[in-house]
DNA sequence: GCGAAGTATCACTGGCGGCTGATATGTCAA
DNA sequence: TTGACATATCAGCCGCCAGTGATACTTCGC
């Protein structure tokens, strides 16, 4: 059992589930608009609101967890928030993902085993 | 309310679900455990499965999945199926992701918003 | 100070997805 | 043909995360 643990270490020293985790934060609807949204630009917490149609107690949720993992970084501003990407390789990362959608993995959406919002 | 979902569509054009779902297709330990383990060449089921340690089953269904969502080629020969990665960009992809931890994304592991492997 | 607006936090729940164990299908060797 | 091997499929259970609703906290205008 501790060797099946060692082969899977062998294979990425270390990140595989930080990497998994990763995905994962992008791997999520509502987070996913957020991060769209922000791709063109700074936003406030009230205006992320408004534009992914997300409830306020959630989009706070999500930044929260966006902003601890080092995705989306928010500067307070009186009683406002505003949030922005923390990296350009995230804005990259999403248009690497948009292009592989346009070509091989065209069969995303048909895939049964999972659901695009859980 | 059907204005938010309005709202949510003028971020991304259609594709948004889509990305989620690609994303989701990465952020599984098991399934990164494949295609990490395919980054370095094709491998046959019974190699992947030693590589990884994952069951057979298991395997074989996340195989599947990848599969359909085009993440990966597999090519009968024989009783075996030699499984490769479908795209270079899914290589990117991946090395993309491991420069975010190493940088900005370095707080993902300490996010308890969600774990690692579900 | 007082009320209001913006944001964050909390407990709760329902639905979904990954793992397992057994089994089916298919292919090679003898 | 028969047995063994490689892979695929299936049903079911368990743990978990996303959303909701109520609420606390901070900051501004008056």
């Amino acid at each position: 059992m501790s060797n099946d643990t060692d082969l899977q270490e062998r294979v990425t020293p270390g990140t595989l589930a930080e990497r998994a985790k990763l995905f994962r934060g992008l791997a999520d609807p509502s987070r996913l608009a957020i991060l769209e949204a922000l791709r063109l630009g700074p936003l406030s917490v009230g205006q992320i609101v408004a534009a992914t149609g997300l409830s306020q107690p959630n989009a706070s949720n999500h930044l929260r967890c966006l902003s601890e993992c080092g995705l989306v970084a928010g500067e307070a501003r009186g009683r406002f928030v505003d949030y922005r990407l923390a990296d350009l390789r995230i804005d990259e990362l999403l248009a690497l993902a948009t292009e592989l959608l346009d070509g091989p993995a065209r069969g995303v959406d048909a895939c049964k085993s999972y659901r695009a919002s859980p």
